[in-house]
RNA sequence: GCGGGCGUGGUGGAAUUGGUAGACACGCUGGUUUUAGGUACCAGUGGCGCAAGCCGUGGGGGUUCAAGUCCCUCCGCCCGCACCA
């Protein structure tokens, strides 16, 4: 670690403003100790018949990856605040933790380690287990499961089948990167400049019949129900609504002048119906079916589509591509004007997946349509003009607001002076009244391809048999569980090569038949595991009284990157679950929270190769190599990642600072919702306060060890200030994980520690001080139970409590220390700050304003300048205008 | 390309949601104590200026008595795009 030190806990420090010999707080003995006393009270375990109102708090869970990282100590640390402070004010709190637990890399690693993928995640988990363990996370361990184990798949099977039954499933084709020489499925991310990530092949795109969850039923109500996620960030509801991207549009079919190949006309589907004056061309994508029937005698076509597929599959690329397009050499008739005819383009742009897979082009309005028909020298033909700057198009498409009014050249429709709102809804009208196309609402939504190509997964639970084709495998049958003995010397699917496993006889008609070899996205297995938690052990996939009254989850915590799938799919769950009885609700997140990442400075060696902090030595901004000397860049802050080596291992955090330092850190300064850059300077600056805080607790602890418990009648200045300090501190911290605005908490707390500090270390003989010292130390100590628990516990011992602070209820705090009874207001001359004067809060307006104006600091002010304009804002602030 | 977000001192950030910009922390400077040192404690710390004061929340413009906050515009950075989890 660069210029960490290590703290020596054996050593007893002397205080330069005391001399007494103090503990030094240790937490290599006392976090583990708290643990094990909470393991053995059992105080995080979870009873669903508890009479309690409930809260569900649950985190994003962990792949198995094989180690703990920072981003799970911030995630995690957050979740356990939550349900720490919730617990504290009186709620049955449910904070299970499980494994996230199928996926590639588990293959992966069976094909580069020889080991199985089962034994690679269980020791995985075992292993990372022990690492969330010590981090002194309130979790229900009981409710502890892996997606991987039997008992889950088993359930999660047994939904399949009923939403299957409930007409939620359904098989069809798709396109996938396919790699030749690994026999796999690749995901855009592992294409790399057309080539596959691992075996270098070219990768071709390849048409696979899949099964398909239908979300796509949904996706109205799922687009709809957004609105009452009000504790949702907007930006998630934004992104979801994009995503599932509703839209009205115009469906028509333009008339081909020569029916070919079966087709007689071409089905589009615009958004901008209006535009259709201003049409160039019409373009197919390279998948429409009827670019395949041409490119079938068309061996140029054909290799312009085999070009396109080059491509990927991705949005992003093809729609970032250059332009590429294929005159086919068909026309069309313009729907308005029989004699208009528009050529057939096959464009690389146009997706198959969205409307009809075919589009008309109006370059004019369409920055993508007009760098298109500039490259093939397509016609360019306006139909609307800026009312304020009416120039004709010329290399930037003219896309207006669509609430920006603009002139129309063609008076289409009727239209004359419109924004482009009312001329697609106008437009509509007008064709539905002619009788040859009608206004169709579209969505960008796809429905849910489940099927992988891979071993480690759930089995899909059917049956292809040569006579009944596809038969679902009765729910008696379940599970269908995975075969152990399965090799990866073979490229493709184990499960493909496991005779033994595959063939069995038809469930119906006892002919020969075989499994379905297809495993589900694991995507499904987060899709309801938070459901699982309830009745983590049930022999069903849920006991729906028990999953109603824990769901939904009150405070959902987790990465950005979910914002879309993870959360979306989890939605349909919820409806599907609910529409096969195994819920009551639609929404499985109340409250979702997302937090940043954890960042960190990056460090290369002068070859070039990327460096471990721990190699790294940083002294006044510069960097040399810890062994070798050698020079070493400093790099970017950037998300910390494997491949750039700018990690930091949360063990070694916590073995050097403890638990509470870690998570203080994680909590401190940065808001939650942003990254955070982890750094040593941080590490060791929460490490001293967690230090300091023990300090002034055994000085308090040694101060009142003889005070009475009763409180005093009065007390003098210094009492009250800091009785009014820690009263406001405990309200306002509660108010804050509230609001799960942490890093404002631990500001409250380090304000309250500094203030404690100075009452302890002022010489005030006021009896009442010592009795205000101990309840101030003690809430202290009580704000910071969720955030640093072993800390907490141990200093609450210290002060003389008896029972474990964890159990233990948030105090009340006196209403009547929360606020004064006088404050200052900032006075302002034009604006800008001049001084301020002190008045009484229930002051009014008229009242505030005679002070102000009989004021001597405002009479100099104004220099004999009557203001023009007084303005007064009771509790806030006082303007004069002169 | 489309969609989403962010931008405040040397650094992380705060700002009661339109009302005292810079709370709190890191760092830095000076001092005190003790120690070999880390540590602890006290004071200072947005910029310019001797001062009065002026300037200051990515740039420019606007609304308002009042703008970090609202509107327009430009710039920069980050994230997602459907088989990674």
């Amino acid at each position: 670690m660069t210029g960490m030190t290590t703290p020596n806990a054996s050593t007893p420090r002397a205080n330069g403003r005391s001399k007494a010999e103090r503990e030094r707080y240790n937490p290599q003995t006392v976090e583990p100790n708290w643990q094990a006393r909470w393991d053995e009270a059992g105080v995080f375990v979870t009873d669903n018949e508890d009479p309690r109102p409930k809260y569900y708090v649950l985190e994003m869970f962990p792949y198995p990856s094989g180690r703990i990282h920072m981003g799970h100590v911030r995630n995690y640390t957050m979740g356990d605040v939550v349900a720490r402070y919730m617990r504290a004010k009186g709620y049955n709190v449910l904070h299970p933790m499980g494994w996230d637990a199928f996926g590639m890399p588990a293959e992966n690693a069976a094909m580069q380690n020889k080991v199985h993928p089962k034994d690679w995640t269980y020791a995985n988990i075992d292993h990372m287990r022990g690492q969330l363990k010590i981090m002194g996370l309130s979790l229900d361990w009981t409710r502890e499961f892996a997606t991987c184990d039997v008992d889950y798949y088993a359930q999660q099977q047994a939904l399949f089948l009923d939403f299957l039954e409930a007409g939620l499933v359904t098989r069809k084709t798709s396109r996938v990167n396919w790699d030749p020489e690994d026999q796999t499925v690749l995901a855009n991310e592992q294409v790399i400049d057309g080539r596959g990530w691992r075996s270098g092949a070219l990768v071709e795109q390849r048409e696979l019949t899949q099964w398909f969850f239908k979300i796509t039923d949904f996706s109205d109500d799922l687009l709809e129900a957004l609105d009452g996620l009000d504790r949702w960030p907007d930006k998630v509801r934004t992104m979801q609504a994009n995503w599932i991207g509703k839209s009205q549009g115009l469906r028509f079919a333009f008339e081909m002048t020569k029916p070919t190949h079966g087709h007689d006309g071409i089905d589009v589907f615009t958004t901008r119906p209006d535009t259709l004056m201003g049409a160039s061309f019409v373009g197919l994508s390279p998948d429409h079916p009827l670019t395949k029937a041409l490119a079938e005698d068309n061996a140029e076509l054909a290799k312009f589509v085999a070009e396109c597929h080059r491509l990927g599959t991705s949005e992003a690329d093809l729609e970032q591509a250059d332009k590429m397009g294929f005159d086919t050499g068909l026309t069309v008739k313009h729907p308005l004007d029989p004699n208009w005819e528009l050529p057939v383009w096959v464009a690389n742009f146009i997706l198959m997946d969205y409307g009809t897979g075919a589009i008309f082009a109006c370059p004019a309005h369409d920055q993508r349509d007009l760098d298109f028909a500039r490259k093939y020298d397509l016609p360019v033909t306006d139909t609307f003009v800026s009312l304020t700057n009416p120039s004709p198009v010329e290399n930037d498409a003219f896309v207006p607001q669509k609430s920006e009014k603009v002139k129309w050249i063609n008076h289409f429709a009727g239209l004359d002076e419109a924004t482009g709102d009312e001329a697609v809804d106008k437009t509509i009208a007008f064709v539905e009244d002619q009788g040859w196309g009608e206004g169709v609402t579209q969505y960008r939504l796809r429905d849910w391809g489940i099927s992988r190509q891979r071993y480690w997964g759930c089995p899909i639970p059917v049956i292809h048999c040569e006579t009944c084709g596809v038969i679902p495998v009765p729910k008696e049958d379940l599970p269908v569980q995975l075969p152990d003995d399965v090799t990866f010397d073979k490229p493709g699917n184990p499960l493909d090569h496991h005779p033994a496993w595959k063939q069995v006889p038809c469930p119906k008609c006892d002919g020969p038949a075989g499994r379905e070899t297809d495993t589900m996205d694991t995507f499904v297995d987060s899709s309801w595991y938070f459901a699982r938690f309830t009745a983590s052990k049930a022999e069903t996939p849920t006991i729906p009284d028990v999953a109603n009254a824990w769901l939904p989850v009150d405070q959902y915590i987790g990465g950005v990157e979910h914002a879309i799938l993870h959360l979306l799919y989890s939605r349909f769950f919820a409806r599907a679950m609910k529409a096969t009885g195994h819920l009551n609700m639609s929404e499985p997140f109340k409250g979702l929270f997302t937090q940043g990442m954890v960042t960190h400075e990056t460090f290369k060696g002068e070859d070039g190769r990327w460096l471990f902090p721990e190699e790294v030595i940083v002294e006044d901004g510069k960097a040399r190599h810890v062994d070798t000397g050698e020079t070493v860049t400093i790099g970017s802050i950037e998300s910390m990642s494997k491949s750039k080596k700018n990690v930091v291992d949360p063990t070694t955090i916590i073995e050097t600072y403890g638990a509470d330092t870690a998570r203080w850190f994680m909590l401190s300064d940065t808001p939650p919702d942003r990254d955070i850059e982890w750094t040593d300077a941080g590490a060791e600056g929460a490490h001293r306060h967690i230090q300091r805080v023990w300090r002034l607790v055994q000085d308090v602890a040694a101060r009142t060890a003889a005070v009475e418990d009763a409180k005093p009648e009065a007390f003098g200045e210094t009492a009250l200030s800091l009785r009014k300090t820690s009263h406001r501190m405990l309200h306002l911290v509660a108010d804050d994980i509230e609001k799960l605005a942490f890093n404002r908490a631990v500001a409250r707390i380090y304000d309250a520690t500094n203030q404690l500090g100075k009452a302890l270390a002022s010489d005030d003989s006021d009896p009442g001080l010592n009795w205000a010292l101990r309840e101030a130390a003690s809430f202290l100590v009580e704000a910071m139970q969720p955030m640093t628990p072993h800390l907490a516990e141990e200093a609450w011992v210290k002060l003389g409590h008896e029972t474990m602070l964890t159990t233990k209820q948030w105090s009340e705090v006196d209403s009547t220390l929360l606020e004064d009874d006088t404050l200052t207001l900032p006075i302002q001359v034009n604006g800008k700050k001049r001084g301020d004067i002190t008045v009484a809060k229930s002051a009014d307006k008229e009242t505030v304003e005679a002070l102000v104006m009989n004021d001597p600091e405002v009479q100099r002010l104004l220099n004999g300048a009557t203001p023009k304009r007084v303005i007064v804002v009771p509790q806030r602030i006082v303007n004069l205008v002169v």
